[in-house]
DNA sequence: AAGTGGTCTAGACCACCAC
DNA sequence: TGGTGGTCTAGACCACTTG
């Protein structure tokens, strides 16, 4: 027979092992470099089962304060990357002005035709040539977003011959003078689901950020349009009016 | 003796039992209406645990197909609110043009001081009066989001006694005579803890989005800034540079 | 080979809501 | 009062990563 020291009022269980994660992280105890000790430990330090244990993860990961590696372990997230989506900006150059350090890797380049998904979101008639690049992106060595890019050939004859391992938006400026403008943004939350997930390397359901951008050049001629599968806990958005 | 019928390539069950729900979502066999069976009888359907049901349910749920309200049972989601944080917009105009109805709830007014918190968010000084706003806002009858709208007292005098079930951007305008200018956002997905998540009512731990707005008026004085936190199904953020 | 997270079982009791 | 989701137990085997 266990004893009820339970007062009506307390927490469940996964909540104040969530808590007492919380504040080892907050006293610095845990840092971004430094792994999580494993479910089966954590569970047994709070006298309580992985089923419990992996709720309480799921918490701290779900408010982007920890995060898993495939079947390494879990992590404390770094800082949030400040992104500022109606820029024209280098993720690169962005990356690296605060401090950290990027990577980029193109997965591969297809010349194809517009779709009629991608027609209503361009402009493009259907069947129109388009050259999309599906690119994946790193801050410290951590994957954290992929992205689908759709290039407008006709305005960028030639475009499908270039290295993508840079930065596209120089690219666009030093080889073909296009100055982005009448940019469309929408994005939301959801969860990353499989071609996605899987090309990030991590499990199905996993929360993201999904944004998409439309660019056009100074005449208004469709120029991008980008598709991006963000890790939720990887970035904050900034957007200043005046 | 359990028949192993798994060919090595067949998905995990929660995920088929996610693909079935899914489809029936898509088939309009399921609709925001409707509630879904009870865990246990879907647990039953597909011959498997209340455990890996929920499973299949949290995917759908991080995806933003469907919701749980309170221990009521889970509902397909409606669809996102078109949002644009960079107009001057009122929530309830905004709801009702897009076929919805809105609610707003003042949850309490509380004139109070500036403090670090604040101060270095809104140019203000530590100490200041502000005065403190709370509303919850709701969409076709479900709660949406909290907010804080912190108040510039010194700009808008007096403003703590008007009513804030209604707009509060015709009340700066028509009563104050403020345009506001020179916002900036910042956003991005957390989890919704305590003091917020239990005014949704939903459990901790559910996905939201997190939006701060600081705005001025016309010579650059504070007036408000707004702390918004969403449910993280409920909304498509657009924003539109030319 | 050992350890990690990923998936899954078969139950249990509790708190809250609708009837 | 009966049904719902919320919490929790005490295990198991599998797939993958790392040493």
């Amino acid at each position: 027979m266990q004893e009820r020291v339970d007062e009506k009022s307390v927490s469940p269980l996964y909540l104040r092992v969530r808590d007492h994660l919380a504040a080892q992280i907050a006293k610095g105890l845990l840092t971004p470099s430094t792994r999580l000790p494993s479910e089966r430990i954590l569970a047994e330090e709070h006298d309580t089962t992985r089923v419990t244990t992996r709720l309480a993860l799921a918490q701290l990961e779900a408010e982007g304060r920890i995060y898993r590696s495939n079947r390494r372990g879990w992590f404390v997230s770094p800082p949030r990357l400040i992104y500022k989506p109606t820029h024209d900006y280098s993720f690169s150059e962005n990356v690296t002005a605060q401090g950290r350090v990027p990577a980029t890797e193109t997965l591969d380049v297809t010349s194809t035709h517009t779709n009629s998904w991608l027609a209503t979101r361009t402009g493009m008639a259907i069947g129109d040539p388009i050259v999309w690049l599906r690119r994946r992106r790193q801050i410290d060595g951590r994957p954290v977003l992929v992205e689908n890019i759709y290039l407008n050939p006709k305005r960028l004859p030639g475009i499908e011959t270039y290295n993508f391992d840079r930065s596209l938006w120089k690219l666009l400026r030093e080889q073909y003078g296009v100055e982005l403008r009448g940019k469309q943004i929408e994005m939301y939350p959801t969860a990353l689901v499989d071609p996605q997930a899987s090309a990030i390397g991590v499990t199905a359901g996993t929360a993201g950020l999904y944004v998409t951008r439309c660019s056009r050049d100074a005449d208004g001629c469709f120029v991008e349009f980008d598709e991006e599968f963000w890790l939720h806990d990887a970035l904050s958005i900034q957007v200043e009016v005046s």
